[in-house]
DNA sequence: CCTCAAAATGTAAACGTTCTCACGTTTATC
DNA sequence: GATAAACGTGAGAACGTTTACATTTTGAGG
């Protein structure tokens, strides 16, 4: 609560004097910066950010933004914490909001941040010519993707090799001598989803099996899709042995949609997930499933954004992170 | 980018009646405001939050703070999802961090909210006798406690009824026919450990049981500790035959632990929780749990807290939740 | 002692708002 | 038709910082 005004009145000298002792920056002779310590001490003085962030428009907010689809998905709760752990130790502070996968709350989340004048965003683009998000980067914001990346621009990227993730998820089921493999993939428009679409297709293409239709569908990424398109697919007349299910939500939905219909895993169908699951260990069964390093993703993404805030004039960069096949028991 | 200068200077008007444009607070003619809304539109005006909570530094930052110990823990997660969803139905804007139980960083975030001036604050506190969040209740930042309570003095509060819960969960167990129920509840400075352990207590009393010590083990709320206490009891020479584990990542540890040990739930022992498990139904086996409506406790919690934003001096209200008792097949 | 540079400190503008007050113009009242 | 009231608009202060520039103090050299 207390200003610069009443701390310098205190201290008797002038507010420009305080300002300096507080950032140190010019040189202060030691009597008048003791008397003036003293008199910060006194009072409790903590500078306001929001002053600071007014009238230096730059880059010494200390406050980045996250963007991320659902905080309640541990994916993304994870590399939000690697976002947070990292932006904590720079003693910077997070704006954290859910788009929800919904353009228009994200828009309204990137408005406040532009609005906050924050040093730097860091979001998974909803897709791949998201529009707000590409507005946002011309402006000069510093943005660094993570998980997904963007068509025309480039920016900063901090992704996982999907194409790789999902061609060991693939062989891992091929090796197990399925032929009758499934795939659910997320929105087709993400760039992850299309990458690993590419690698199901070229795991099976090297095997000299022929893709089929029927055995491809997309859903939103969310449990209860994951439930009604492996019910679908158990439901054909020649129905897959193994499924090849996208992401963590879709997976577990998947599971619960096979035992839905009294089928056992792996001895009915097979089952390999992509994304780890906090509680992989006491799910039924365990599953096996391609698990990316997103505490890693978080942690790497605030790093660039931080480079990019010190110096925004530097090349954007791609870091390409290695997922890891984790075999449990649900083949 | 562009300031109300600008707009002023395109439309011709003073900075002053672009900004009545703007709060449509005071009167202006039809014909002016058109201009201004079009110089508005044309440059693209987005108003600065920054200069605008500068300038009024009572309660239109349109910014609350959440400070929850983990997002990654499924309970807080749905907890910040409903603070979130009520912040934003309200166009609040949300500053979240996680303090990992950690008093040091609780304290960091908590003057990063003060010094970021935001209207308020919505926290479960580190334990009953807080310091930093009692100071600043002090400074009059408005403050909601969720799931957790203050000792001392008295804020808006939103709870679930752990009392109640714990004795509906133990008298599960004892229907059952389980008569030696061991505990494993969480740090005992917090008052929801307190409150389950009564409940427990109560519950064993009731029906004539005298509570063992060595049934009754204090972990951290972390899956380890869970995993190491459930081990430690079943290694007693006279073993619980259920165990009533006090918060979600506890239970999921206990129950990894057994596993470990070759123990059959519920047919060695049995297993109740708390909190209820977003995939608690694909868990091996589905446990019984004492669901909170945490959706419900951050929404409202939310919604005390613009209450208070808009009313400082209203009188502090508790909210007291009422959990509900899901019986799965751990018991 | 005086001068003058260097060092220490003070002054004031700027950041982008909101809002009080004052000012000029129009309309109502007698 | 003069005076007052009502209305629309503008000027400028304030919020709490940082910082360029101005001013004062210091100390050394002559």
């Amino acid at each position: 609560m207390a200003s610069l005004q009443e701390v310098a009145a205190r201290a008797k000298v002038s507010i420009a004097t305080v300002s300096r002792v507080l950032n140190k920056s010019d040189k202060v002779v030691p009597e008048t910066s003791a008397i003036v310590e003293q008199a910060l001490r006194d009072l409790g003085y903590r500078p306001s950010r929001v002053a600071r962030r007014l009238r230096m428009n730059n880059g010494r907010a200390h406050l980045v933004g996250l963007i991320i689809p659902d905080i309640q998905n541990p994916f993304y709760a994870e590399i939000a914490r690697g976002v947070e752990d990292a932006a904590y130790a720079a003693k910077y502070a997070l704006l954290l909001c859910n788009s929800d996968e919904n353009p228009d709350k994200e828009r309204f989340y990137l408005d406040v941040m532009r609005d906050e004048s924050v040093d730097g965003i860091v979001l998974p683009p909803f897709d791949d010519t998201d529009f707000a998000v590409i507005e946002m980067v011309k402006t000069g914001m510093p943005v660094v993707c993570v998980d997904r990346s963007l068509a025309k621009v480039k920016t900063d990227l901090v992704e996982v090799d999907n194409y790789q993730g999902a061609l060991e998820a693939v062989n891992h089921l091929l090796d197990k001598g399925h032929t009758a493999i499934a795939l659910i993939e997320g929105r087709t428009q993400v760039s992850t989803s299309r990458e690993r679409r590419r690698g199901y297709l070229d795991a099976l293409a090297a095997r000299g099996i022929a893709p089929r239709k029927e055995f491809m569908r997309a859903g939103d990424f969310k449990q209860e899709s994951g439930r009604v398109l492996a019910t679908e697919l158990l439901g054909l007349r020649k129905p897959p042995t193994a499924l090849f299910v996208c992401n963590n939500l879709m997976t577990v939905g998947a599971l619960a949609g096979l035992h839905q219909r009294g089928l056992r895993v792996p001895g009915d169908v097979a089952v390999v997930g992509f994304d780890d699951l906090p509680w992989a260990e006491a799910l039924d069964p365990p599953p096996t499933v391609v698990r990316q390093p997103a505490h890693e993703v978080g942690r790497q993404a605030m790093e660039l954004l931080l480079k990019r805030i010190m110096d925004p004039g530097r090349p954007p960069v791609t870091v390409r992170l290695r997922p890891e096949l984790v075999v449990r028991r649900s083949t």
